[in-house]
DNA sequence: GTCTATAAGACGATAGAC
DNA sequence: GTCTATCGTCTTATAGAC
């Protein structure tokens, strides 16, 4: 398995997945071109077309690639505990995983209407898996009667809207730590779900 | 006063920005030619530029006349009453003004970085404006002792977000009509700022 | 694996006829 | 006010050399 000609093949993919990633998140899907992404890589643009078959299904790769990753994340999250407990654990997972990377957040966010019917009706599947997994948590808490909500399909997009809005200013650096976001928002969305006499101490 | 030739000028502006409202909320700003909105409205692509210097000023024309206008039916709301009472005209008409035209919503939040730096910087400084409003409201409320928040700007933020995400879902016709849709967002709003023990009696 | 060269057409915007 | 015609440039994607 000898290396072919001081040939870096092994990186040029990923290379081009990031740049790509990047250039879409900032100028959007429409506005950037293969030579753009080409010249960010430092290859010419025809060179792209042995990574991809085409521009649409290097965005719709990169799209499914975040969604699957959001997925798994999910279900490596511990399970167990009260439904207050399994909703700050998403909560607070939500958040800091959003955080981590924005650009894939905002493609996959902004650029659903770049994709062809196929790629669209394949990846809002994944999102609603995990939309389902929020619902599911709601729907305990109430069965419980840890959360009061007369509507748990409306405040599952409610909450995941809330959350995924850090997004539109978090940055690195800035005033407030991830830690103290979530601890915020974690306030926030307890009180909003929390059955009237259990606001302060949750079941 | 008399109109030229069997020409229908004053409604063609109107028709243009609304064909291009329509096409940029659909595919893109990026991705609609202009020859593309010309057929929409049925001229030809050079008569267009007897209404727009140029594509970009389209849209930040349409995105600005878009917030202005939100501007000004916020500025017509009654101005009175308790700060809850202040917080729930905020959170309904949110929701009414915002689920009236997705279209102009979709393009004011999706396209700000197809604006060029002066026009993005106009626009963003009208949504600023809008935001300080609810900001103002939630001060009040922790003044007054009706609202307990960590802090004004994140719960600012975090409310409209979450209001805002009722138009990627809400469709006319749907489950729930626009009165009940209201009612959820504004429980889940109230209880999530409320003072612990005003939560059931707002002053 | 990456290059150069190119096909075939769409793009934004303008000029000038009517 | 709208048309036709056009300029110069950019686009995605492919073919074939090395």
């Amino acid at each position: 398995m000898s290396r072919t000609q001081g040939s870096r093949a092994e990186l040029t993919g990923p290379r081009i997945r990031a740049a790509a990633l990047r250039l879409f998140a900032r100028h959007g899907f429409a506005a950037v071109s293969m030579r753009q992404i080409a010249a960010e890589v430092g290859v010419q643009a025809g060179t792209l077309y042995s990574y991809t078959p085409d521009k649409q299904s290097l965005l719709a790769s990169l799209m499914e690639g975040h969604m699957e990753e959001l997925l798994e994340a999910l279900a490596a999250l511990p399970a167990g505990g009260t439904p207050t407990e399994q909703l700050e654990r998403f909560t607070r997972h939500h958040i800091r995983f959003h955080a981590a990377r924005p650009e894939a957040v905002f493609v996959a966010y902004m650029e659903l209407h770049s994709l062809e019917p196929d790629n669209f009706a394949r990846i809002e599947a994944l999102r609603g898996r995990y939309e389902d997994a929020l619902q599911q948590i709601l729907e305990d808490g109430c069965a419980t009667g840890a959360f009061a909500l007369p509507d748990t399909k409306l405040t599952t997009l409610a909450l995941i809207a809330m959350l995924t809005g850090v997004n539109t200013w978090f940055r690195e650096g800035g005033r407030l730590d991830l830690d103290g976001i979530e601890a915020i928002y974690w306030q926030l969305v307890q009180k909003a779900v929390a059955a009237p006499d259990t606001a302060r101490a949750p079941r």
